[in-house]
DNA sequence: GCCAACGTTGGC
DNA sequence: GCCAACGTTGGC
């Protein structure tokens, strides 16, 4: 099967693209996600190889940052059923997950990181998720062509 | 800090 | 099953 592309949001404060640099193996378990829709692509879409790109959220500038690579496929959050975690989920049931995480390791970092009004003058970014109105979904698919936009864009020279 | 957009919950 | 109330996300 293809690679495929995805987006994932985090807030720097929390877990911010240098902190997964800095993580052991560079690697982490995207733990926390508690939207069904973001669970579904976790658990059932995303595969080993896929590729992801780090996006900073809720920062001042929200900016894409680096590339990761899934390098393992959905699994239980065990957040969930940690009572001291700030994820517990009291309803969700041993033996019967209802959240789920991808392991990601960090792969690149981009040339210089691409800003959010950046990517919504961009052309060739027509109907990315992310610059939707309203879009607040934390794990998103992205097609390879914006994908591959993204990046070269990270080539480019900064617009002011 | 505000608030629009959206998701979830729960009463009926 | 509807929908009002509430909670969260995340841009501004």
């Amino acid at each position: 099967m293809a690679t495929r592309h995805w987006l994932f949001k985090s807030e720097p404060e929390v877990f911010s693209f240098d902190d997964l640099w800095k993580a052991k193996g560079r690697t982490t378990s995207w733990d926390g996600v508690r939207n069904y829709q973001a669970r579904n692509l976790l658990r059932d879409e995303i595969k080993k190889g896929d590729l992801v790109l780090y996006y900073h959220s809720n920062a001042d500038p929200q900016v894409v940052v680096g590339v990761c690579e899934v390098v393992k496929e959905g699994h239980p959050d065990l957040t969930q059923f940690d009572p001291k975690s700030d994820h517990y989920d009291p309803d969700a049931e041993e033996g019967n997950p209802r959240w789920y995480v991808v392991d990601i390791k960090a792969r690149d970092r981009l040339e210089r990181p691409v800003s959010l009004p950046e990517l919504k003058v961009a052309k060739g970014l027509d109907g990315l998720m992310l610059t939707k109105k309203g879009s607040r979904l934390s794990v998103q698919p992205v097609s390879p062509e914006h994908f591959a936009r993204i990046l070269e864009i990270a080539q480019e020279k900064p617009k002011k």
